[in-house]
DNA sequence: TGAAATGTTGGGGCG
DNA sequence: ACGCCCCAACATTTC
Protein backbone atom coordinates (compact mmCIF):
# COMPACT_ATOMS: atom_id res chain seq x y z
CA UNK A 1 0.00 0.00 0.00
CA UNK A 2 3.13 2.40 0.15
CA UNK A 3 3.56 4.71 -2.42
CA UNK A 4 7.08 5.80 -3.59
CA UNK A 5 7.20 9.55 -4.07
CA UNK A 6 10.08 10.67 -6.03
CA UNK A 7 12.00 14.20 -5.40
CA UNK A 8 14.16 15.08 -8.20
CA UNK A 9 14.59 19.01 -8.83
CA UNK A 10 11.59 19.90 -6.70
CA UNK A 11 13.11 19.71 -3.30
CA UNK A 12 10.39 21.14 -1.04
CA UNK A 13 7.04 19.64 0.82
CA UNK A 14 4.87 23.08 -0.53
CA UNK A 15 2.70 22.53 -3.77
CA UNK A 16 4.30 19.16 -4.16
CA UNK A 17 1.57 17.20 -6.23
CA UNK A 18 2.96 13.86 -6.19
CA UNK A 19 3.35 14.37 -2.20
CA UNK A 20 0.09 15.32 -1.44
CA UNK A 21 -1.90 13.06 -3.66
CA UNK A 22 0.64 9.99 -2.15
CA UNK A 23 -0.18 11.22 1.14
CA UNK A 24 -3.82 11.11 0.52
CA UNK A 25 -3.93 7.38 -0.29
CA UNK A 26 -1.72 5.86 2.11
CA UNK A 27 1.87 5.64 3.66
CA UNK A 28 4.49 7.46 1.37
CA UNK A 29 8.51 6.86 1.12
CA UNK A 30 10.01 10.04 0.17
CA UNK A 31 13.35 9.07 -1.84
CA UNK A 32 15.72 11.59 -3.39
CA UNK A 33 17.32 10.02 -6.42
CA UNK A 34 20.65 10.90 -7.93
CA UNK A 35 21.20 10.10 -11.71
CA UNK A 36 24.43 10.94 -12.96
CA UNK A 37 22.30 11.82 -15.96
CA UNK A 38 20.62 15.05 -13.97
CA UNK A 39 24.01 16.52 -12.67
CA UNK A 40 24.27 20.20 -13.24
CA UNK A 41 27.70 22.15 -12.74
CA UNK A 42 29.64 22.59 -9.84
CA UNK A 43 27.99 25.18 -8.05
CA UNK A 44 24.31 23.60 -8.47
CA UNK A 45 25.01 20.23 -7.21
CA UNK A 46 26.52 22.52 -4.08
CA UNK A 47 23.22 24.14 -3.72
CA UNK A 48 21.50 20.80 -3.96
CA UNK A 49 23.25 19.56 -1.22
CA UNK A 50 22.76 22.02 0.79
CA UNK A 51 18.90 21.52 -0.23
CA UNK A 52 18.84 18.39 0.85
CA UNK A 53 19.82 18.23 4.51
CA UNK A 54 16.79 20.94 4.96
CA UNK A 55 14.55 18.36 2.85
CA UNK A 56 15.56 16.16 5.04
CA UNK A 57 14.95 17.46 8.23
CA UNK A 58 12.09 18.75 7.15
CA UNK A 59 10.74 15.49 6.55
CA UNK A 60 12.46 13.90 9.84
CA UNK A 61 9.91 16.45 11.73
CA UNK A 62 7.01 14.80 10.15
CA UNK A 63 8.57 11.55 11.03
CA UNK A 64 9.41 10.67 7.28
CA UNK A 65 12.92 9.75 6.52
CA UNK A 66 14.37 11.07 3.05
CA UNK A 67 16.09 7.73 1.45
CA UNK A 68 18.53 9.03 -0.90
CA UNK A 69 20.32 6.61 -3.93
CA UNK A 70 22.32 7.57 -6.76
CA UNK A 71 22.83 5.73 -9.84
CA UNK A 72 20.60 4.62 -12.87
CA UNK A 73 17.18 5.92 -12.11
CA UNK A 74 15.20 2.89 -13.08
CA UNK A 75 17.70 0.12 -11.87
CA UNK A 76 17.45 2.34 -8.28
CA UNK A 77 13.76 2.33 -8.64
CA UNK A 78 13.32 -1.33 -9.61
CA UNK A 79 15.28 -1.94 -6.33
CA UNK A 80 13.33 0.15 -4.02
CA UNK A 81 9.85 -1.02 -4.97
CA UNK A 82 11.47 -4.39 -3.95
CA UNK A 83 12.96 -3.98 -0.82
CA UNK A 84 10.20 -1.65 0.16
CA UNK A 85 7.28 -3.33 -0.86
CA UNK A 86 5.67 -0.34 -2.39
CA UNK A 87 2.58 -0.67 -4.87
CA UNK A 88 2.84 3.28 -6.45
CA UNK A 89 5.47 5.44 -7.01
CA UNK A 90 4.26 9.43 -8.35
CA UNK A 91 6.72 12.25 -8.93
CA UNK A 92 6.39 15.13 -10.65
CA UNK A 93 6.59 16.14 -14.41
CA UNK A 94 10.20 17.27 -16.31
CA UNK A 95 10.28 18.64 -19.50
CA UNK A 96 13.96 18.87 -20.93
CA UNK A 97 14.49 15.26 -23.47
CA UNK A 98 16.82 13.24 -21.46
CA UNK A 99 14.90 13.52 -18.06
CA UNK A 100 11.37 13.21 -20.34
CA UNK A 101 12.83 9.29 -21.50
CA UNK A 102 13.98 8.92 -18.71
CA UNK A 103 10.69 9.25 -16.77
CA UNK A 104 8.58 7.63 -19.69
CA UNK A 105 10.73 4.46 -19.73
CA UNK A 106 9.93 4.50 -16.11
CA UNK A 107 6.09 4.41 -16.59
CA UNK A 108 6.10 1.48 -18.34
CA UNK A 109 8.85 -0.63 -16.21
CA UNK A 110 6.54 0.06 -13.48
CA UNK A 111 3.59 -0.47 -14.89
CA UNK A 112 4.41 -3.96 -16.60
CA UNK A 113 5.17 -4.53 -13.22
CA UNK A 114 1.91 -4.06 -12.16
CA UNK A 115 3.12 -1.07 -10.06
CA UNK A 116 1.22 1.71 -10.10
CA UNK A 117 3.20 4.90 -11.87
CA UNK A 118 1.94 8.63 -12.29
CA UNK A 119 3.00 11.81 -12.66
CA UNK A 120 1.83 15.31 -12.22
CA UNK A 121 2.44 18.67 -13.28
CA UNK A 122 5.99 19.38 -12.81
CA UNK A 123 7.82 23.26 -11.99
CA UNK A 124 5.98 25.30 -14.60
CA UNK A 125 2.57 27.28 -14.67
CA UNK A 126 0.90 25.09 -17.44
CA UNK A 127 1.87 22.18 -19.25
CA UNK A 128 3.75 22.93 -22.90
CA UNK A 129 1.21 21.21 -24.96
CA UNK A 130 -1.30 23.24 -23.80
CA UNK A 131 0.23 26.69 -24.94
CA UNK A 132 -0.21 26.74 -28.84
CA UNK A 133 -1.21 28.44 -31.55
CA UNK A 134 -2.75 26.63 -34.89
CA UNK A 135 -0.65 23.71 -33.31
CA UNK A 136 2.52 25.20 -33.03
CA UNK A 137 4.20 26.45 -30.49
CA UNK A 138 4.75 29.92 -29.87
CA UNK A 139 8.38 31.48 -30.99
CA UNK A 140 7.64 35.03 -29.45
CA UNK A 141 7.46 36.16 -26.06
CA UNK A 142 5.06 38.67 -26.05
CA UNK A 143 2.08 36.70 -28.19
CA UNK A 144 2.90 33.66 -26.05
CA UNK A 145 2.74 35.56 -22.74
CA UNK A 146 -0.31 37.51 -23.84
CA UNK A 147 -2.30 34.25 -24.35
CA UNK A 148 -1.48 32.41 -21.30
CA UNK A 149 -2.02 35.48 -18.70
CA UNK A 150 -5.56 36.35 -20.90
CA UNK A 151 -6.62 32.41 -21.61
CA UNK A 152 -4.99 30.03 -19.13
CA UNK A 153 -5.58 28.95 -15.50
CA UNK A 154 -3.10 28.54 -13.68
CA UNK A 155 -3.54 25.56 -11.28
CA UNK A 156 -4.28 26.55 -7.35
CA UNK A 157 -0.88 25.15 -5.32
CA UNK A 158 -1.47 22.23 -3.13
CA UNK A 159 -0.56 23.03 0.32
CA UNK A 160 1.53 20.37 2.14
CA UNK A 161 -0.61 17.33 3.74
CA UNK A 162 -1.23 17.78 7.15
CA UNK A 163 -0.34 14.50 8.07
CA UNK A 164 2.07 12.14 6.06
CA UNK A 165 1.98 8.29 7.06
CA UNK A 166 5.72 6.61 6.87
CA UNK A 167 6.32 3.77 5.11
CA UNK A 168 6.83 0.73 7.63
CA UNK A 169 10.02 -0.52 5.52
CA UNK A 170 12.51 1.68 4.97
CA UNK A 171 15.50 0.75 2.69
CA UNK A 172 19.10 1.82 3.64
CA UNK A 173 19.98 5.24 2.36
CA UNK A 174 23.11 6.44 0.85
CA UNK A 175 25.25 9.37 2.72
CA UNK A 176 25.12 12.29 0.27
CA UNK A 177 28.42 13.44 1.55
CA UNK A 178 29.61 11.19 -0.15
CA UNK A 179 28.51 12.05 -3.21
CA UNK A 180 31.90 15.12 -3.59
CA UNK A 181 29.11 17.81 -3.88
CA UNK A 182 30.85 20.02 -1.47
CA UNK A 183 34.54 21.39 -2.61
CA UNK A 184 37.20 20.58 -0.23
CA UNK A 185 40.31 22.44 -1.30
CA UNK A 186 39.88 25.04 -1.95
CA UNK A 187 36.70 25.55 -0.38
CA UNK A 188 34.96 27.83 -2.91
CA UNK A 189 31.70 27.55 -2.06
CA UNK A 190 31.13 27.98 1.86
CA UNK A 191 31.05 32.14 1.18
CA UNK A 192 28.24 31.73 -0.86
CA UNK A 193 26.15 30.87 2.59
CA UNK A 194 26.81 34.76 3.31
CA UNK A 195 24.29 35.23 0.67
CA UNK A 196 22.32 32.56 0.58
CA UNK A 197 20.01 30.40 2.51
CA UNK A 198 19.32 26.98 0.61
CA UNK A 199 16.19 25.08 1.27
CA UNK A 200 12.58 25.58 1.44
CA UNK A 201 12.70 28.09 4.61
CA UNK A 202 15.16 29.97 2.59
CA UNK A 203 13.10 30.46 -0.14
CA UNK A 204 10.02 31.76 1.51
CA UNK A 205 11.65 34.58 3.68
CA UNK A 206 12.94 35.45 0.59
CA UNK A 207 9.88 35.74 -0.83
CA UNK A 208 8.26 37.41 2.02
CA UNK A 209 11.17 39.85 1.73
CA UNK A 210 10.85 40.17 -1.89
CA UNK A 211 7.09 41.24 -1.56
CA UNK A 212 7.45 43.18 1.81
CA UNK A 213 9.97 45.40 0.53
CA UNK A 214 11.28 45.06 -2.92
CA UNK A 215 8.70 44.51 -4.95
CA UNK A 216 7.31 48.26 -4.69
CA UNK A 217 10.40 49.57 -6.36
CA UNK A 218 10.69 46.52 -8.80
CA UNK A 219 9.63 48.00 -12.06
CA UNK A 220 12.06 50.69 -12.30
CA UNK A 221 15.04 49.41 -9.68
CA UNK A 222 15.20 45.66 -11.39
CA UNK A 223 17.05 47.33 -14.10
CA UNK A 224 20.24 48.48 -11.35
CA UNK A 225 22.53 46.06 -9.93
CA UNK A 226 23.70 47.90 -7.17
CA UNK A 227 19.67 48.50 -6.10
CA UNK A 228 18.98 45.19 -4.97
CA UNK A 229 15.32 45.46 -6.01
CA UNK A 230 15.23 41.94 -7.85
CA UNK A 231 13.69 38.54 -5.79
CA UNK A 232 17.04 36.68 -6.29
CA UNK A 233 14.56 33.89 -6.07
CA UNK A 234 16.29 32.25 -8.94
CA UNK A 235 18.35 29.69 -7.26
CA UNK A 236 15.48 28.49 -4.78
CA UNK A 237 13.09 28.23 -8.43
CA UNK A 238 15.70 26.17 -10.09
CA UNK A 239 16.10 23.59 -7.18
CA UNK A 240 12.23 23.46 -6.64
CA UNK A 241 12.23 24.89 -2.92
CA UNK A 242 9.39 27.00 -4.37
CA UNK A 243 6.81 26.20 -7.14
CA UNK A 244 5.96 28.54 -9.74
CA UNK A 245 2.16 28.29 -8.81
CA UNK A 246 2.91 29.14 -5.45
CA UNK A 247 4.57 32.38 -6.67
CA UNK A 248 2.35 32.99 -8.97
CA UNK A 249 -0.63 32.69 -6.32
CA UNK A 250 1.36 34.58 -3.62
CA UNK A 251 1.84 37.73 -5.79
CA UNK A 252 -1.89 38.02 -7.41
CA UNK A 253 -2.96 37.76 -3.78
CA UNK A 254 -0.30 40.63 -2.66
CA UNK A 255 -1.45 42.84 -5.17
CA UNK A 256 -5.22 42.30 -3.76
CA UNK A 257 -4.01 43.69 -1.01
CA UNK A 258 -1.82 46.22 -2.52
CA UNK A 259 -3.30 47.46 -5.55
CA UNK A 260 -0.92 50.48 -6.34
CA UNK A 261 1.74 47.94 -7.11
CA UNK A 262 -0.04 46.22 -9.70
CA UNK A 263 2.24 47.36 -12.17
CA UNK A 264 5.64 46.36 -10.56
CA UNK A 265 3.75 42.77 -9.64
CA UNK A 266 3.11 42.59 -13.67
CA UNK A 267 6.85 43.13 -14.55
CA UNK A 268 7.84 40.83 -12.31
CA UNK A 269 5.28 37.83 -13.40
CA UNK A 270 6.75 38.68 -16.63
CA UNK A 271 10.04 37.55 -15.77
CA UNK A 272 8.28 34.56 -14.32
CA UNK A 273 7.40 34.40 -18.05
CA UNK A 274 10.32 34.58 -19.37
CA UNK A 275 11.17 31.44 -16.77
CA UNK A 276 8.16 29.26 -18.68
CA UNK A 277 8.75 30.95 -21.85
CA UNK A 278 12.33 29.07 -21.58
CA UNK A 279 10.90 25.79 -20.65
CA UNK A 280 8.20 25.47 -23.07
CA UNK A 281 10.65 26.31 -25.49
CA UNK A 282 13.03 23.69 -24.06
CA UNK A 283 10.15 21.19 -24.62
CA UNK A 284 9.30 22.01 -28.00
CA UNK A 285 12.75 22.24 -28.81
CA UNK A 286 14.78 19.89 -27.15
CA UNK A 287 18.06 20.76 -29.35
CA UNK A 288 17.77 23.98 -27.58
CA UNK A 289 21.15 23.39 -25.04
CA UNK A 290 23.13 23.09 -27.90
CA UNK A 291 22.44 24.31 -31.26
CA UNK A 292 21.19 27.93 -32.74
CA UNK A 293 17.13 27.65 -33.49
CA UNK A 294 18.41 29.97 -36.43
CA UNK A 295 19.87 28.01 -38.76
CA UNK A 296 21.39 30.10 -40.47
CA UNK A 297 23.51 30.57 -37.21
CA UNK A 298 25.32 26.99 -37.83
CA UNK A 299 27.69 28.65 -39.99
CA UNK A 300 28.65 32.02 -37.83
CA UNK A 301 32.44 32.60 -37.71
CA UNK A 302 33.10 31.79 -34.27
CA UNK A 303 36.30 32.79 -32.46
CA UNK A 304 37.98 29.74 -30.60
CA UNK A 305 40.61 31.04 -27.74
CA UNK A 306 41.19 30.39 -24.51
CA UNK A 307 43.06 33.46 -23.64
CA UNK A 308 39.85 35.51 -23.97
CA UNK A 309 37.76 32.79 -22.46
CA UNK A 310 40.03 32.45 -19.52
CA UNK A 311 40.15 36.74 -19.38
CA UNK A 312 36.46 36.56 -19.75
CA UNK A 313 35.64 33.85 -16.88
CA UNK A 314 38.02 35.18 -14.12
CA UNK A 315 36.64 39.11 -14.44
CA UNK A 316 40.21 40.46 -16.61
CA UNK A 317 39.07 41.60 -19.39
CA UNK A 318 39.47 45.42 -18.63
CA UNK A 319 36.02 46.53 -18.76
CA UNK A 320 34.77 47.38 -15.53
CA UNK A 321 31.36 46.26 -15.62
CA UNK A 322 32.31 43.19 -17.39
CA UNK A 323 34.59 42.57 -14.54
CA UNK A 324 32.51 43.65 -11.80
CA UNK A 325 29.87 41.16 -12.70
CA UNK A 326 31.74 37.94 -13.48
CA UNK A 327 33.75 38.56 -10.37
CA UNK A 328 29.98 38.61 -8.44
CA UNK A 329 29.19 35.56 -10.45
CA UNK A 330 32.60 33.88 -8.84
CA UNK A 331 31.89 34.60 -5.49
CA UNK A 332 28.27 34.56 -4.90
CA UNK A 333 27.13 32.13 -7.42
CA UNK A 334 24.83 34.52 -8.80
CA UNK A 335 24.63 37.41 -11.38
CA UNK A 336 21.98 40.34 -11.71
CA UNK A 337 19.92 39.81 -14.53
CA UNK A 338 20.98 43.00 -15.89
CA UNK A 339 24.58 42.25 -15.72
CA UNK A 340 24.34 38.61 -17.03
CA UNK A 341 23.09 39.99 -20.77
CA UNK A 342 25.91 42.87 -20.69
CA UNK A 343 28.02 39.75 -20.02
CA UNK A 344 26.91 37.77 -22.25
CA UNK A 345 26.64 40.47 -25.26
CA UNK A 346 30.54 41.38 -24.53
CA UNK A 347 31.63 37.76 -24.83
CA UNK A 348 29.67 36.80 -27.51
CA UNK A 349 29.97 40.50 -30.25
CA UNK A 350 32.68 41.92 -28.53
CA UNK A 351 35.17 38.92 -28.27
CA UNK A 352 33.44 36.50 -30.85
CA UNK A 353 33.30 33.80 -28.57
CA UNK A 354 30.54 31.05 -29.31
CA UNK A 355 27.82 31.53 -26.77
CA UNK A 356 28.31 27.52 -25.85
CA UNK A 357 31.14 28.81 -24.62
CA UNK A 358 29.32 31.12 -22.12
CA UNK A 359 26.24 29.00 -21.54
CA UNK A 360 28.62 26.27 -20.29
CA UNK A 361 30.77 28.64 -17.36
CA UNK A 362 27.44 29.63 -16.16
CA UNK A 363 26.71 26.05 -16.24
CA UNK A 364 29.15 25.42 -14.06
CA UNK A 365 29.48 28.62 -11.91
CA UNK A 366 25.17 29.91 -11.05
CA UNK A 367 23.77 28.19 -8.13
CA UNK A 368 20.50 28.61 -10.29
CA UNK A 369 21.72 26.61 -13.18
CA UNK A 370 18.95 25.79 -15.43
CA UNK A 371 18.83 24.32 -18.58
CA UNK A 372 15.93 26.01 -20.18
CA UNK A 373 16.81 29.59 -18.86
CA UNK A 374 20.54 29.33 -19.67
CA UNK A 375 19.98 27.85 -22.96
CA UNK A 376 17.60 30.16 -24.19
CA UNK A 377 18.92 33.37 -22.82
CA UNK A 378 22.77 32.71 -24.26
CA UNK A 379 20.21 32.15 -27.41
CA UNK A 380 18.76 35.81 -26.72
CA UNK A 381 21.68 37.17 -26.02
CA UNK A 382 23.71 35.80 -29.54
CA UNK A 383 20.98 36.61 -31.82
CA UNK A 384 20.06 32.93 -32.63
CA UNK A 385 16.98 32.19 -30.61
CA UNK A 386 13.67 32.43 -32.22
CA UNK A 387 12.69 35.34 -30.27
CA UNK A 388 16.20 36.70 -30.26
CA UNK A 389 17.62 39.84 -29.76
CA UNK A 390 18.70 41.52 -33.21
CA UNK A 391 22.67 40.14 -33.39
CA UNK A 392 23.14 44.19 -34.25
CA UNK A 393 21.54 44.86 -30.64
CA UNK A 394 25.56 45.16 -29.29
CA UNK A 395 25.76 46.73 -25.89
CA UNK A 396 28.23 49.25 -24.89
CA UNK A 397 29.94 48.24 -21.87
CA UNK A 398 30.49 51.97 -21.27
CA UNK A 399 27.61 53.72 -21.52
CA UNK A 400 25.62 50.40 -20.23
CA UNK A 401 27.88 51.10 -17.02
CA UNK A 402 27.01 55.11 -17.22
CA UNK A 403 23.14 54.00 -17.53
CA UNK A 404 22.76 51.39 -14.98
CA UNK A 405 25.51 52.25 -12.33
CA UNK A 406 25.79 55.65 -12.71
CA UNK A 407 27.60 55.92 -9.22
CA UNK A 408 30.13 53.04 -9.86
CA UNK A 409 28.60 51.88 -6.74
CA UNK A 410 28.26 48.21 -7.70
CA UNK A 411 31.44 48.54 -9.98
CA UNK A 412 33.48 49.20 -6.92
CA UNK A 413 32.09 46.70 -4.72
CA UNK A 414 33.51 43.88 -7.13
CA UNK A 415 36.97 45.46 -8.20
CA UNK A 416 38.48 46.37 -5.24
CA UNK A 417 41.53 47.40 -7.24
CA UNK A 418 39.40 50.38 -8.28
CA UNK A 419 37.27 51.12 -5.14
CA UNK A 420 39.35 54.53 -5.07
CA UNK A 421 38.07 56.11 -8.60
CA UNK A 422 35.00 58.15 -8.17
CA UNK A 423 32.60 57.41 -10.67
CA UNK A 424 33.56 60.69 -13.13
CA UNK A 425 37.15 59.35 -12.88
CA UNK A 426 36.03 55.65 -13.68
CA UNK A 427 33.90 56.84 -17.06
CA UNK A 428 36.63 59.06 -18.07
CA UNK A 429 38.93 57.32 -20.55
CA UNK A 430 41.64 60.07 -19.12
CA UNK A 431 44.33 57.28 -17.81
CA UNK A 432 46.18 60.39 -16.37
CA UNK A 433 43.44 61.27 -14.05
CA UNK A 434 42.86 56.99 -13.20
CA UNK A 435 46.67 57.82 -11.96
CA UNK A 436 45.91 60.91 -9.71
CA UNK A 437 43.68 58.84 -7.98
CA UNK A 438 46.11 55.50 -7.74
CA UNK A 439 45.32 53.41 -10.04
CA UNK A 440 47.44 52.83 -12.98
CA UNK A 441 46.03 50.99 -16.23
CA UNK A 442 48.67 47.63 -16.71
CA UNK A 443 49.62 47.96 -12.77
CA UNK A 444 46.66 47.56 -10.64
CA UNK A 445 43.70 47.20 -13.86
CA UNK A 446 43.97 45.99 -16.99
CA UNK A 447 44.18 47.98 -20.38
CA UNK A 448 40.74 46.93 -22.14
CA UNK A 449 41.66 43.50 -23.58
CA UNK A 450 39.65 44.79 -26.91
CA UNK A 451 38.86 48.49 -28.57
CA UNK A 452 34.64 48.13 -28.31
CA UNK A 453 34.52 50.48 -31.47
CA UNK A 454 37.05 48.00 -33.65
CA UNK A 455 35.33 44.58 -32.18
CA UNK A 456 31.50 46.30 -32.19
CA UNK A 457 32.52 46.67 -36.40
CA UNK A 458 34.19 43.10 -36.33
CA UNK A 459 30.96 41.64 -35.30
CA UNK A 460 28.74 43.21 -37.78
CA UNK A 461 31.26 42.03 -40.18
CA UNK A 462 30.93 38.31 -38.97
CA UNK A 463 27.35 38.87 -39.08
CA UNK A 464 27.11 39.98 -42.13
CA UNK A 465 28.61 37.09 -43.81
CA UNK A 466 25.87 34.99 -42.91
CA UNK A 467 23.20 36.52 -44.47
CA UNK A 468 24.93 35.71 -47.66
CA UNK A 469 24.36 32.34 -47.02
CA UNK A 470 21.00 30.71 -48.60
C1' DT B 1 15.62 44.05 -22.45
C1' DG B 2 20.95 48.95 -28.05
C1' DA B 3 23.79 52.06 -30.15
C1' DA B 4 25.46 54.79 -33.82
C1' DA B 5 24.43 57.37 -37.78
C1' DT B 6 21.56 60.41 -39.82
C1' DG B 7 17.71 63.65 -40.05
C1' DT B 8 14.73 67.40 -38.06
C1' DT B 9 13.53 71.18 -35.25
C1' DG B 10 13.71 75.23 -32.71
C1' DG B 11 15.89 78.60 -29.59
C1' DG B 12 19.31 81.97 -29.22
C1' DG B 13 23.52 84.60 -30.52
C1' DC B 14 25.02 87.72 -33.72
C1' DG B 15 25.97 90.57 -37.77
C1' DA C 1 13.93 93.56 -37.03
C1' DC C 2 15.62 90.08 -39.81
C1' DG C 3 18.16 86.23 -41.66
C1' DC C 4 21.76 83.22 -40.86
C1' DC C 5 24.28 79.91 -38.39
C1' DC C 6 25.21 76.91 -34.56
C1' DC C 7 24.00 73.27 -31.96
C1' DA C 8 21.45 70.94 -28.40
C1' DA C 9 17.53 68.10 -28.17
C1' DC C 10 14.75 65.04 -30.04
C1' DA C 11 13.23 61.69 -33.79
C1' DT C 12 14.15 58.27 -37.30
C1' DT C 13 16.90 54.80 -39.69
C1' DT C 14 20.28 51.65 -39.90
C1' DC C 15 23.42 48.21 -38.33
Amino acid sequence: MTSIVLFRNDLRLDDHPALAHAAALGPVLPVFLSDPQDERGAAYQWWQRQSLRVLAQRLGERGLPLVCRRGETLALVSELVQESGATAVYWNRRYAAPQREIDGQLKEMLRVRGITAESFPGDILIEPWKVLRDGQPYKVFSPFWKRLIRDMVVDAPWDIPNQIQASEKVPPSEDPNDWNWEPRRPDWASPFLAYWQPGELGAAARLAEFLESRLADYASGRDYPAAEKVSRLSPHLAHGEISPRRLWQRVQAHVEAQPEQRRAADKFLQELGWREFSWHLLYHFPQLPHTPLRPEFADFPWQEDERLLGAWQRGQTGYPLVDAGMRELWQTGYLHNRVRMIVGSFLVKDLLLPWQAGEAWFWDTLLDADPANNSASWQWVAGCGTDAAPYFRIFNPYLQAEKFDADAQYQRRWLPELATLDAATLYSSDSGRWRDKGVVLGRDYLAPLVDHQLARDRALEAFATLKKQP
